[in-house]
RNA sequence: GCCUGGAUAGCUCAGGCGGUAGAGCACUUCCUUGGUAAGGAAGAGGUCGCGGGUUCAAAUCCCGCUCCAGGCUCCA
């Protein structure tokens, strides 16, 4: 029989030949790498045999290096982890065990959670399985036999994945070894494919994500074909774990939480707030110069304020409660709109005066459940970067555009290049505002993400019940996703608040309102700035600039006039006259990741000049004063 | 909110099967006046997260709470 490449090639194979076989023809290094297939577009386990059409099936062998690849190597990790456990804990009932976007998980119903210690006996075992290379056997089963099967295993869990399989689904089990479990496949063809492993981590999770569900115990781990790429992971991790902006944050000295002040809350030191006060001044100024009016509003605001606009009925749960003050309710604002959309009710407007575009750094308070909190990514009380656009039905495409443009050149401006956007659109149930008013928002995002040529993905009926929205996600220096923009459509307020504009013809319309946030929170901006340049920002936002150091005491008075011309500059200084060795004040500067060392002894004096290092650079060499100045103001003026 | 594990000096951590604690760094003082990632000495620093119980005695054992971490659910 033949079958197809996917570059046009037909092969010739014997009957019952596996996409294995056809690696095989292909050369033996392709065999050597494949981890699974596909044929005619449906992923095939490697061993499993092709079947005879009249027209020749396209294969295609996929490595590790592909998407497939990875899911299918990484799901069979699970399994064999999943028969590692069973092994080792025979009354562990098995649920599921998919790949995620890093390795894999299992979920296992135990009634004593794991520990530490069992971790490295569940991958000792598991090294017994991959150094045995058991197949990955496939099976397709009857719904009732497969029934009986697992109910004669007492595996529950299973069952009620069976029952929820379609039933024009073909039911299919893989068995490796003694281990059996319902699985759609595809597999690696055996257990040695597995060079190399860990298991990462032991976590509760709800059986099927429900909190009403019992409590599971899940055990993350990854794998991979080669040892070097294993090391490269824990590297990366390692990476990871020093950039958190948790640690980086109190090692750098720029923002704490603490007991007394409450969980969620941020104090910001001297330094952190120096870094958000220049990312705010930068923010002002683009704002204004993007035709932005800023407007402020209060912290607090009356009950009847959050009876109209909803929040009371649909965001209560995320709302601090209810203060009584001279007998009147009062709540802490969980968003800025509200306040925005009644200064927009003060006077009448008309047409003319659209778009309106008013943007504030708002400071809002939600209640988040204790558990969600986590560093200054969630946190109780946050500024977001708000804005809210006003705007006719025939201005709406030409507002997404320039919002959409907007916010990346924000993003790029502090060294964000690699993007993803999101687009959600009206949700099947229930949802407000008219039907060509949805139609006519989604059309303009698309029409807008379109025109920038950035990659992008519809997330259909994803959009909140009163609009649809542009999510914006971005990579960092790891290769993280992290979500800030937000740029979200709202056909609720306008209409509980009865907002309206005079139309040409003299008729009261309703106005377009479009939410947005750039950075998104400011909080969760930092932390995700902090740790894409790991605590050494760049020279614009360094809260010390340059440190200068002083050989020994004789300098000190030359170094005071170095610092005060620099401070003079506008070049955030600080001056280190301790009576310390030049090594370990450079040293220590270097450990606050100060951008620039000045170092000023005899020579430097002498020659009424300054000898220059550069963080994590080193010796510069020496320089006048004049010329260290300007290269500090051409390189702040780029923000590299 | 739920599961698991934590909380000891400003920071990073050790110790402790019940007899009120220790290191390194940081801090203070003194010596040293030193040239590109830790000079030396001395000193000061802790109700061992908070509250209760058991006990002659609790930082240690028990219970409750608060907060933190990793997840789950939820989200800027």
């Amino acid at each position: 029989m033949k079958v197809k490449l996917p570059n046009g090639d037909i092969i010739d194979i014997s009957e019952n030949s596996s996409p294995l076989d056809v690696a095989q023809k292909i050369s033996s290094g392709l065999a050597k790498q494949a981890v699974v297939a596909s044929v005619d577009g449906e992923l095939w386990d490697l061993s499993r045999p092709i079947p005879d059409n009249d027209e020749p099936s396209i294969v295609e062998i996929k490595k590790f290096d592909n998407d497939d690849g990875k899911k299918t190597f990484w799901h069979s990790t699970a399994h064999i982890m999943a028969y590692a456990v069973k092994n080792l804990f025979p009354d562990v009932k098995v649920t599921i065990g998919p790949a995620i976007d890093n390795g894999f998980y299992y979920d296992f119903d135990k009634s004593v959670p794991f520990t530490p210690d069992d971790l490295a006996k569940i991958e000792a075992e598991m090294k017994k399985i991959v150094d045995a290379d058991m197949p990955f056997e496939r099976t397709e089963i009857s719904r009732n036999e497969a029934s009986k099967m697992f109910e004669s295993m007492g595996e529950n869990y299973k069952l009620e994945l069976l029952e929820a399989i379609p039933d024009d689904e073909t039911v299919t089990i893989y068995t490796i070894g003694g281990f059996v479990d319902l699985c759609r496949g595809p597999h690696l063809p055996s257990s040695g494919y597995l060079k190399c492993f860990k298991l990462l981590s032991i976590a509760g999770a709800y059986w099927r994500g429900d909190e009403r569900n019992p409590m599971l115990q899940r055990i993350y781990g990854i794998s991979f074909p080669k040892k070097s790429q294993l090391d490269e992971y824990l590297k990366w991790l390692e990476e990871a774990e020093k950039r958190d902006h948790r640690k980086l944050g109190k090692q750098l000295d720029l923002f704490l939480m603490n007991n007394d002040v409450g969980p969620g809350l941020v104090l910001w030191t001297p330094k952190g707030t120096m870094i958000l006060e220049i990312i705010e001044a930068f923010w002002r100024k683009q704002h204004l110069k993007n035709g932005y009016q800023l407007v402020r509003s209060p912290h607090i605001g009356r009950e009847n304020l959050w009876q109209t606009s909803g929040h009371l009925d649909f965001y209560a749960d995320n709302m601090f409660p209810k203060m009584v003050v001279d007998g009147q309710g009062y709540y802490i604002k969980p968003m800025n709109c509200p306040f925005h959309i009644e200064i927009y009710k003060r006077k009448r407007y008309s047409y003319r005066e659209l778009p309106l575009r008013w943007a504030e750094l708002g400071t809002v308070y939600r209640y988040e459940r204790s558990g969600v909190l986590h560093g200054l990514l969630r946190v109780r009380g946050f500024t977001q970067d708000d804005a809210h656009i006003i705007c006719r039905a025939d201005q709406v495409e030409d507002e997404i555009v320039k919002v959409l443009n907007f916010s990346l050149f924000m993003l790029r401006s502090f060294g964000f290049e690699d993007f993803h956007i999101y687009i959600s659109t009206r949700p099947k149930e229930k949802s407000v505002g008219e039907p060509q008013k949805w139609e006519l928002a989604q059309e303009s995002l698309k029409k807008a993400v379109e025109r920038e040529n950035i990659p992008f993905d519809i997330d259909e009926g994803g959009g909140a019940f009163y609009g649809p929205k542009i999510d914006i996600k971005l990579k960092d220096a790891l290769e993280r996703e992290w979500q800030l923009t937000t740029i979200q459509f709202d056909f609720n307020l306008p209409e509980r608040f009865d907002m309206t504009y005079t139309a040409q013809d003299g008729s009261f319309q309703q106005p377009y309102m479009i939410h947005r946030a750039l950075l998104g929170a400011m909080e969760r901006f930092f932390a995700t700035l902090l740790e894409h340049c790991g605590g050494n920002f760049p020279l614009w936002l360094a809260p010390v600039q340059v440190s200068v150091m002083t050989v020994s005491e004789k300098f000190v008075d030359y170094a005071q006039e170095i610092a005060n011309e620099l401070i003079d500059n506008d070049i955030r200084t600080e001056l280190d006259d301790s009576d310390q060795r030049i090594g370990y004040k450079i040293r220590s500067a270097e450990g606050q990741k100060i951008p620039y060392m000045i170092i000023v002894g005899a020579k430097e004096e002498q020659n009424r000049n300054i000898s220059v290092r550069k963080h994590i650079a080193g010796d510069l060499g020496s320089m006048p004063l004049g010329e260290f100045i300007d290269r500090l103001k051409s390189e702040i003026d780029s923000k590299s």
